[in-house]
DNA sequence: GTCTATATCGCGATAGAC
DNA sequence: GTCTATCGCGATATAGAC
């Protein structure tokens, strides 16, 4: 691609990065910054200037790392999705006992909220938003295949074990579970009261066994 | 009517309300689509150029029956959550059985979601910016009256009466609670499956009793 | 009560110097 | 890799004719 001559050129440059290669510093520190200023403001109350002055350069600047203020908010939460699908996955495939598969689901999702408070706050105020834009679309096979693959099929796993009623309609079941679970992004916090596998603990009690006395 | 020239002048106008008396017509027609446009698009993605579009006029006619466009959406929220408290004080005062009055809880809240989804859609995506904002800070009052005084009261008779545990942390559970019924903006549809009376069952169910079989 | 016309501002993004 | 400078656009809001 592009213009080497002969064999020569080919080595000069760790630059014309925007496409995607990571620098894995200046880069993630704008990310990072950006994520605090989206979830504090809201996107759309987010301008590039804004980033700019948080990350203590102007904004222009910020067009020699990124190609756009929406390619900045797609790649940091197709970022964070990723890894949270793959945590997920593990415990799905390596947990047996069908109580503990689901307290596991819940840690890990609480753990999300806990120590990706920025992100999933931006999911959870914009997602909904964001998933109808074009630009966002990749975001909504991510969401599907957690929702899928891992949650629902979570649950018929534990309906078939017997850890469920069967007579609980599954789709409203996860819908109910998911609500209680990201609404955490208001309150949760990883130095709190409680810790993280603690309040999985509680979560596990309150949707299994029922806050009756 | 207008100008009739004799006894005259006197009752020459239903006009000059724009401090707060209701049209109860056009007013409220402007809110009704307005809400409509910010549930859909987010607040700060609607311009007053498409509020006017959706209502047939242009941006500057708003401003006959506004002030801003943030006077239209305090006006919009204040009515509603007025309205969810009534509701909500209602239930609280009429019904005597513990479980009963928790389900009817349940029933008012998914009431309000799926009758008024553009308020709901509004508080879930936005509130939580809202309320640091000057503006909007008389929408606070009214939340914490609906946490304090209607739900944690509840939750509290709930253990009184025998209902619920006394060794699970209410405001956990009100949090947890309040996430689960929110959520519902998402999917509730009142002419879907099931009846808001069904689903606030099943909330009831889920939350009380649990779902393990 | 709506329209015409416009003031004023801040936005996302770009080009090129350094 | 950041800054200087700026373009073009769309935002909220206003004034006054009709």
């Amino acid at each position: 691609m592009s213009d080497s001559p002969v064999h020569s050129r080919s080595a000069a440059k760790p630059r014309g990065r925007r496409a995607g290669v990571q620098d894995s510093t200046r880069r993630a520190e704008i990310l990072a910054t950006a994520s605090q200023v989206f979830a504090d403001r809201g996107y759309a109350n987010t301008s590039v200037r804004d980033i700019g002055a948080e990350c203590g350069i102007l904004s222009g600047s910020l067009y020699h790392h990124f190609l756009s203020k929406d390619a900045m908010l797609l790649e940091i939460l197709e970022r964070s999705m990723d890894g949270l699908l793959v945590k997920y996955l593990n415990v799905k495939v390596s947990t047996d006992d069908s109580r503990a598969r689901l307290r596991n689901l819940f840690e890990v999702a609480l753990s999300f909220v806990a120590y990706e408070p920025n992100v999933a706050r931006i999911l959870q105020n914009e997602f909904n938003q964001l998933k109808h834009i074009d630009t966002f679309r990749p975001l909504l096979n991510r969401y599907n295949e957690i929702r899928k693959v891992v949650w629902r099929d979570v649950l018929d796993q534990s309906v078939e074990e017997g850890l469920i009623r069967s007579d609980f309609d599954l789709d409203m079941a996860y819908r109910i579970i998911m609500g209680a679970v990201l609404s955490a992004v208001h309150w949760l916090n990883p130095d709190g009261e409680y810790s993280i596998g603690q309040i999985a603990d509680q979560y596990t009690i309150i949707i299994i066994d029922g806050l009756h006395s």
